[in-house]
DNA sequence: ATAAGTGTATGTATATTAATTACACTCTTT
DNA sequence: AAAGAGTGTAATTAATATACATACACTTAT
């Protein structure tokens, strides 16, 4: 089964904001760079703030901000928040308690697959969404306007 | 959104044929094992067969084999030949080429996010079919059956 | 006071998984 | 040779999650 497409729409979300620094981003100018719906966006973001990640100004002239710095918002930080399901799924049923494999099979793979979540939050915990917008930046200063 | 079960279920069923070393067990005793039916059994053990890691015999008698050492399967190989997904998942429609974080915004977390695969895989590359299955009969050995 | 924009709810389409049933084909056993 | 066992595969169904879309009340800026 393929994971949600939060995280990648979260990290956009949270680039945009360190992007345009200090000034409310609208739902709706996220949801079209994002290419997708300003209620997928609001939601998303309402679990941002919740996690005191993002704010956001009502009214005229409102929209989305950066609560935090964005160097101290690693991209774990951002998974942990809008992922819901672990990464390994293990049986939908319990395994049949009176088969050796049956009993024991869950407990033999628990530590192997800890250790691969580990390694993986490991990777998501060193960027952070400071280093992202500057590398968005780094390759949007090489966009030649006129060819497209 | 959780991946499947595939994964779990298919280091089941090649653990228990790896406890059974060299007699058939048939798709009906690995589905009363993982508490699941005899046409996902037999579902997933095509996609290993299709990948050389089980054999069958048909006919009274039959059932499902390991086709190579238990210790020559890792669980990054089962991984990969189960799971159909990629871990993270992007946005679903491209993002908007027109905005500077739209047109950057995968290419500035790709990076990131192979490591992070990497980083997993080689976590599930480290342990065997092999090591499951001893794991399982070491802890076996020490259930005390008057108590369970 | 008005308009802008968020927060939230609701309904819908789509996709995937897994359960279940069914059946033809192959092989072993007798 | 016949019969039964078991696989390989397809089709159907139910459950679940995602994402899209629309709508509306509430809050804030102007």
């Amino acid at each position: 089964m393929p994971t949600s497409t939060r995280f990648a729409v979260s990290v956009h979300i949270l680039a945009a904001l360190a992007v345009n620094e200090g000034t409310p981003v609208r739902s709706e100018d996220l949801a079209r760079s994002a290419s997708t719906n300003s209620a997928v966006i609001r939601s998303i973001l309402c679990r941002l703030a919740k996690a005191n990640l993002t704010t956001s100004q009502l009214g005229a002239g409102g929209g989305a901000l950066l609560a935090r710095n964005a160097d101290s918002i690693t991209l774990l930080d951002v998974y942990r928040i809008v992922e819901d399901d672990e990464i390994f799924a293990l049986h939908r049923c319990a395994p049949d308690e009176n088969c050796v494999v049956g009993k024991n099979i869950q407990a033999a793979m628990l530590p192997t697959l800890d250790r691969a979540r580990q390694a993986l939050e490991a990777e998501l915990n060193a960027v952070t969404i400071a280093n992202i917008a500057d590398t968005i930046a780094e390759k949007g200063r090489f966009t030649i306007p006129w060819e497209g």
